[in-house]
DNA sequence: GAAAACCCTGCACACGTGTGCATTGGAGGA
DNA sequence: TCCTCCAATGCACACGTGTGCAGGGTTTTC
């Protein structure tokens, strides 16, 4: 690497990629020093417009890329954040990387994107990597968010912004859904159709997410004097499959609810499918309301009535809040984001259940 | 920043962010030079392993890490790859971007991701980013790879790995799933299922996957003396949306089709649900097969018949092509990938369709 | 007309790491 | 004892960009 520069002139050796046009290539060409290039591209008001016109000319037909990463080196500003998720499979997680992302690039920032698939190894590689990259900041989009995960996310003294998630300490804000108030939203939407029967299918890993939807639906039941039934209240794990195994047990009580909020849209997916399985119907024998309003939520059959996360905005404030705090502004340590009920065409006015009715 | 270090005997000025510990802190604390340190840390021979031992204890003390931003500036290398999609929020892109982190992840290298959303300003704006960071390599997974922009990323002399796309170019390579194949197995198995009425509900933008499937479904057709009719080739978008569009011209014809094979699974999504509204059922009315096989597939009323894309698989083998070719090695300019029909519930054999049959 | 003020420009160093080459010190052989 | 050789270490420069400060030239001012 050294004294590469001796073998330079007259250089032949055009077979391994050739250095790309430098800030002193320029220079050269200009007939100025480095500095004047510098100064002439960052609009620095030392240097005259006209000069700055004539670099600005022969740096665009050198085809001059300014490095980023000698730039990084000389500011200690890399201009990047690290972007931590369980995994960018998860069609929420995706969306709300989508926002992120539109909001990086708006401002000139690049994302580094990193799955932890929730495991404690690939946690720490993640913590290490971003380290030695020295991005300026980082986001976690994690249902799961390690215990010692963010303490050591923490010692990079970086800004960090956690989305659907809370972590209290001294380096972390974050992004969150109205938990409780949308899901007392979905259950007193249940509730107003006439459902008085109402589960409650939960997610057994949600944590704060699955305990403040939970909450959410116990203050409806409550303020609408529905006694609370704990065998209604089942849990999955955030996936169909669980959705599956928690809506059989509900099926296989003595007197089933009529209605099921689920945690997610994912869960409610596998509800739906356990309940045609049984041969029963949705919304006839029984509603179902989700939670998410992903994409797939208005093609599943019937529609899915369930609860909106702006993913895309969400991501896109979670960036900007980093953004502020980059730029060396506060900014409020949680923010909450309304979530907005879909109606749709899974959930309906309870039908009468005796079966010798008529 | 120049000059910073004068002010640095007893720096009381702790209230900015203190400048994360170097190999020459190191190396003061360890009593040699930081050269000796570079070279303790990289397993270098010529530093016994007594020596290194020490440095590294020391190094883990004092919790350095190497600054992969100066190393990138002295190497020029930056173990870095650019990742350009059309959208994040598109599954299937998201399952192939999975496998491509996780095999950069387990070489050391990291991600930065870009979304393009077809938008050729925005993919200037990603080349140009791309550019300035110095990335070893690109890949690109877009439905659309406009014109101008593989050259554009060409001119950066790096190689480069198309997902699902061709691009005949000097730094080029594409890991395809094989398109023809796989829809002739699909056709075929419609066939086999006693169907002559068959349907290609197709994407207007797909180019390329688009043909090469049409062309697997003539194949098919051909292979079987079943004549093409072109009123049963119809075109969406590769939406739910333009598969309900394009669904609805197919069931407007006089004699509608017994089976359709969709470009992917979000358009089936669409023709499927277009089919319910209709009043008619599958597969008991109309066969439906789809491809990709999405994680919702096996979700829908009725799980969806499909062809199975290794995504996570493709996005492993393209960051293992690059990985390649970065060491130097060659590598072959087109894999393709066998996709697997998945045999569900959305196709079966055809009623006979006469009304008064009985 | 000379001094002062101002506008440009370049020098030189910094950022943190890698590495070719020189140097040092010690061991081994004659 | 002296020379040779090798192992271990350090010196010095490179990578590309940013920036404080000094210096040179021109204009302004008295």
């Amino acid at each position: 690497m050294a004294h590469r520069r001796l073998a330079e002139p007259t250089p032949c050796n055009r077979v391994q990629a050739p250095r790309p046009v430098s800030i002193k290539d320029v220079a050269r060409k200009a007939n100025v020093s480095h500095s004047t290039v510098s100064r002439a591209l960052q609009n620095n008001p030392l240097i005259p417009r006209e000069t700055a016109e004539k670099i600005r000319l022969i740096a665009g037909e050198l085809g001059y890329r300014a490095s980023a990463v000698a730039r990084g080196l000389a500011t200690s500003k890399t201009r990047t954040v690290g972007l931590v998720v369980t995994t960018i499979a998860d069609p929420f997680v995706a969306g709300v990387v989508g926002g992120i992302e539109d909001a990086a690039n708006a401002n000139g920032y690049s994302v580094v994107l990193a799955n932890s698939h929730a495991d404690p190894e690939r946690e720490m590689m993640v913590v290490r990597s971003f380290a030695e990259r020295r991005v300026d900041g980082v986001i976690v989009t994690a249902s799961r968010v390690g215990a010692l995960y963010v303490p050591m996310l923490s010692r990079m003294r970086v800004p960090i912004v956690l989305v659907n998630n809370q972590h209290p300490g001294e380096f972390t804000h974050s992004v969150m859904i109205a938990n409780l108030e949308a899901s007392f939203q979905a259950t007193d939407h249940l509730i107003h159709l006439g459902h008085r029967r109402i589960a409650y299918l939960g997610d057994r890993h949600g944590h704060q997410s699955d305990t403040e939807r939970f909450g959410g639906y116990r203050q409806a039941l409550d303020q609408a004097d529905i006694p609370f039934l704990p065998e209604l209240v089942v849990h999955g794990d955030g996936t169909p499959e669980g959705g599956i195994q928690a809506m059989g047990r509900l099926l296989a009580l003595a007197d089933p609810p009529t209605a099921v909020f689920c945690y997610n849209d994912m869960t409610a997916l596998g509800a739906l499918r356990r309940i045609r399985v049984s041969g029963l119907r949705v919304p006839d024998d029984i509603s179902l309301v989700g939670f998410d309003d992903l994409y797939i939520a208005q093609y599943t059959d019937p529609p899915l009535t369930t609860v909106r996360q702006p993913k895309r905005e969400m991501g896109r404030l979670a960036m900007e809040v980093l953004l502020r705090l980059l730029q060396g502004s506060q900014s409020e340590r949680t923010i909450r984001v309304p979530g907005e009920l879909v109606g749709r065409e899974s959930a309906a006015a309870p039908k009468e259940r005796q079966p010798c009715n008529y």
